[in-house]
DNA sequence: AATTTGTGCTTGCACTTTGCAAGTACTAAT
DNA sequence: ATTAGTACTTGCAAAGTGCAAGCACAAATT
C-alpha cells in the first residue's frame, strides 16, 4: 500500500490509481478481454515491461486485480479483475466520454457511441457481464 | 499538449490528467471553492510549489482552467473552470465515491453521503451550479 | 520614502520514477 | 536437443518529483 496523502477519498483513489498506465490495464481487462502479461505489452500505448510488472504488482497488492496460473498453460498467468476492480467500471467509463468528448484525435467507436447515447443503460449492462467474471480468490 | 499515445479517449485523458496531482486541483477549484495559487498550496495533500505552477499551465493550456488577474487584488491570479473543465465533475464524483466504498481511511462526509444516497441526483445539482460560474474567456 | 507582507513563480539539488534495451529463468512445444 | 513463448529482472539514461531557498512585483504599513 502506498502512503496515504490525505483522508479525501479522491486522493486515496489517486494514490492507488493516479498514474498514466494502472488503469489503461485495467480498461484492457475491463473492455478488451486481455488477460495476460504478453496481452497487455501489446497494447498500443507501448508499456515497459518493468512498469507493467510493477503495476500488476500494486493492482494485486491492492486486490484490484487476482493473478492465477492459466489452466490451459501453466506456464501462463491470467488477471482478472476482483468486485472492487469491476467498480472501476464507472469511473473508466467517464474518463473515455470525457476523452471523446473534447478530443478531436480520438473518434467515438461502437462502446464510444453507445456511451453518448445512453451512459447509465452501457454502464449497467457492462457492469452485469463484469459480475459474471469476477473473482474473489483464486480457483 | 502533451504527446499522445493512442487515439484511444481513456488514454488520451490521461495524458492530460493521469497523474497524482491535477484532479485534486480541479477537486478544490470544482468542490472546495478555491481560486488561487496560496489557496491551492494549503491543502492537506501539500502539492510542491513547482508542481503546482507546472499542472496549472497544462490545465491552462488544455482550457480547462482559465487564468484571470484577480478584481479585489490586482497582483494576484484567479483559476476558474472552463465547461471543459466542469465536465469532469462526473468523474471526480465517480472517483470519490469508489475511494469511499474501498478506503477505510476515508470517511464519507457530507457530498459523500449525498452521492452514497442519490449519485445521479448529486452530479446533476452540482453541475448547475459549476455551470453558473464557468468562464469563456477572460473578463 | 522605506519596510513589510502577500502573491506567483524560479532555481538548485537530491531522489524517484520512467523508458528503453538487453538478458535471465522457466515451461511447452517441436 | 532446440526453439519459441511467458514472466520477469537488470542496467542505465532521461524525465519527473519533493524540498528548501530564493526572486520579482504589487499592495499595505510605517
Amino acid at each position: 500500500m502506498e502512503k496515504m496523502r490525505s483522508d479525501c477519498p479522491i486522493s486515496c483513489s489517486l494514490d492507488v490509481f493516479g498514474d498514466k498506465w494502472s488503469l489503461l490495464i485495467i480498461r484492457d481487462i475491463m473492455l478488451r478481454e486481455k488477460v495476460s502479461y504478453s496481452e497487455f505489452l501489446q497494447s498500443e500505448e507501448k508499456i515497459a515491461t518493468n512498469i507493467l510488472v510493477n503495476r500488476l504488482n500494486v493492482l494485486e497488492a491492492e486486490k484490484i486485480l487476482i493473478k492465477e496460473v492459466s489452466e490451459k498453460n501453466k506456464s501462463k498467468f491470467v488477471y482478472s479483475l476482483t468486485q472492487k476492480g469491476a467498480d472501476l467500471l464507472p469511473i473508466i467509463i467517464e474518463i473515455m466520454d470525457w476523452g471523446a468528448k473534447y478530443n478531436e484525435n480520438c473518434p467515438r467507436k461502437e462502446l464510444g457511441k453507445k456511451i453518448k447515447a445512453d451512459k447509465a443503460g452501457a454502464i449497467e449492462e457492462l457492469s452485469k457481464e463484469l459480475k459474471k467474471k469476477v473473482r474473489k480468490k483464486a480457483i
